[in-house]
DNA sequence: GCCGTTTTCGGCCCGACTGTTTTCAGTCG
């Protein structure tokens, strides 16, 4: 198993406490960028460390001596002795009130040290008998301000998957579009960037009458709480849940400002040092030479006069994009009008809601050339999983739908599951009647390793791709225990496709996996796991799952046209 | 704690807002 994201935990950890502490900030940094640096590594540390040594762990950057050396602790004995002395220093229940809006590290250190606080618990009494308010510091309006944080922190604790957030965020951008001063509007942070879960939704706008338009911002259907309200700056929590910022700023800062709200934080402070080196300074207001602004009205050109391409919004987390637009290398990444068809949808015969002309109707309005319609296999009790003599129905009926409707055509599919010893739950000589094999593992025991059974199945020459390979569901369940190099790896032997699951609650295989898939060789196929055709537009988060990736056209089976696609299959089971 | 065609020491992204201050600390994005 891969041991980088527990050591980025350890990391994220000890940088938390050592903030707590008082303790140098550039330090707190240094552990917080290993974390993250960590997280997002495509290689295994302890593979790193096994083939290259200390040294090998100290060309990652961000991570230098005394870290690749508690790396190495790590690997070797399982534990890390100033992450053990650290946690001893404080409760760490205390640490994760860190995340109240409102409370920081100094605060919470005061109220600790003052007050004794060591949990939720205490630090509501304080609020409330008036103990936090008298200290030195304080006054009767941050003790307010934390218990707002308090209230949302318990509320909102939790991220927004974006395929929850895509439709509100339509509806307040197009809402606002109907307004005829807003000349110039887009979301921005995380949003724009497609990462797969959200903290709030940013949309920034360039307008005539900033008191107008953010008034119109508060009143918008929807809006539960309105937390600010200005001439710039507008904040209302929509539906008890989602927090949207709206800010207005000046037309020649429309470049400068969405670079800067899209971040990521990694992103823009790489983006930031690059300027000082050249003499330049970066904000949200422009680009500067001493004085003067040189750029800003447009994302282009910020980036131009650093020296760098534009970067499209997806790769901009600090993963080597910067490096990349330096020297022109940067990919040309897969958009969305390029894929051809869905190769994962559900429908009526298993446990999804859409008969086959349904589906075939609202694939010729998307204007797809194919989807594969993939029901579950026999054993998925639970969703209704296909006899083998309704399977052989099934394939009558896709010829017929395919007759009548020309425009488009139905891949005779299913989600085939891979059982418990890795065989598949259709014998060959009826996934050989398929035109396109999705296997998947749905039944799992728990901290059941299931690598090897995915692996034994792969060696079927009729499957074509392994399914949300890890099981992961966003906000709700970790996955089951797979190592996913180790498929990866066999992917690329067997040429055999790697699914990108594009349902909201799945994204799986996440952006980090898909790139390291790419790097291997190995193709992605998309799939929007549609039970019913209101979710095929879920697409559009599986491409931007893709793109986050560094995915190009030809690294994703659905760019090929029907012909390529069998073309594909048929080669690889000579 | 990391890092280096301006540095192996001395930096480390930038600006706004808020509240408790009388010149600034803390927090946020």
């Amino acid at each position: 198993m891969n041991k980088n994201k527990t050591l980025a935990q350890i990391f994220e950890k000890i940088g938390d406490t050592l903030e707590f502490m008082g303790d140098n900030p550039f330090k707190v940094n240094a552990y917080r960028k290993a974390a993250r640096v960590l997280n997002d590594l495509v290689e295994d540390v302890e593979e790193i460390y096994k083939e290259k040594g200390l040294q090998g762990l100290m060309t990652i950057p961000g991570i230098g001596e005394r870290i690749a050396k508690k790396i190495v602790e790590y690997l070797e004995t399982g534990k890390i002795r100033k992450y053990e002395e650290v946690m001893s220093l404080v409760p760490q229940d205390l640490l994760e009130l860190l995340d109240v809006p409102g409370l920081g590290p100094k605060t919470l250190k005061l109220a600790y040290d003052k007050l004794g606080v060591k949990n939720l618990e205490d630090l509501k009494k304080v609020l409330e008998d008036g103990s936090l308010e008298k200290l030195p510091g304080m006054g009767p309006k941050k003790v307010e301000n934390i218990k707002k944080g308090l209230e949302l922190y318990t509320r909102m604790k939790d991220r927004i998957p974006i395929g929850l957030a895509i439709p509100i965020v339509e509806d307040i951008v197009s809402r606002l579009k109907e307004l005829k001063e807003v000349e110039l509007i887009s979301p921005c942070g995380s949003f724009r960037r497609m990462k797969e879960t959200i903290g709030d939704i940013d949309i920034l706008v360039v307008g005539q009458d900033g008191f107008k338009i953010i008034r119109y911002f508060t009143e918008l259907p929807g809006v539960t709480k309105v937390l600010a309200q200005g001439e710039t700056k507008g904040s209302c929590i929509f539906e008890d849940r989602y927090q949207v910022d709206l800010r207005v700023v000046p037309r020649d800062s429309w470049g400068a400002a969405l670079q800067y709200f899209t971040g990521s934080k990694a992103h823009n402070i790489k983006v930031r040092s690059i300027a000082k080196q050249k003499g330049l300074k970066v904000s949200e207001y422009g680009v500067f030479k001493g004085e003067k602004k040189i750029a800003g009205a447009s994302e282009e050109e910020v980036y131009k006069v650093l020296g760098l391409k534009w970067i499209p919004p997806e790769l901009r987390e600090d993963r080597g994009e910067i490096e990349a637009a330096l020297i022109d290398a940067l990919p040309n990444l897969v958009e969305e009008d390029e894929i051809k068809g869905d190769l994962h949808v559900h429908s009526r015969y298993s446990d999804g809601t859409a008969d086959l002309e349904e589906i075939a109707s609202k694939g010729i309005e998307r204007g797809y050339e194919y989807i594969a319609v993939c029901d579950h296999s026999r054993s998925v009790k639970y969703a209704r999983g296909l006899e083998i003599d309704r399977l052989l129905k099934k394939l009558e009926e896709i010829k017929k739908v395919n007759q009548k409707k020309p425009g488009i055509r139905l891949l005779a599919g299913a989600e085939v599951d891979i059982l418990g010893d890795g065989a598949l739950d259709y014998p060959d000589e009826i996934l050989k009647k398929l035109d396109f094999v999705v296997a998947a593992t749905h039944i799992w025991k728990k901290d059941e390793d299931v690598t090897e059974r995915i692996l034994k199945a792969m060696d079927n020459p009729y499957v074509d791709v392994i399914a949300h390979p890890t099981g992961r569901l966003i906000g709700q369940r970790e996955g089951y225990k797979v190592d996913i190099e180790k498929i990866i790896e066999k992917a690329r032997e067997k040429d055999i496709a790697l699914e990108i699951n594009a349902y909201y609650e799945r994204l799986d295989l996440n952006d980090i996996n898909v790139r390291l898939a790419k790097e291997k060789g190995v193709k992605l196929s998309i799939g929007t796991d549609a039970h019913n055709i209101g979710q095929l537009w879920m697409m559009r988060l599986g491409v931007g799952v893709a793109r986050r990736g560094w995915l190009e056209p030809e690294d994703i089976l659905n760019t090929l046209s029907v012909e390529q696609l069998m073309e594909w299959r048929r080669k690889r089971r000579k």
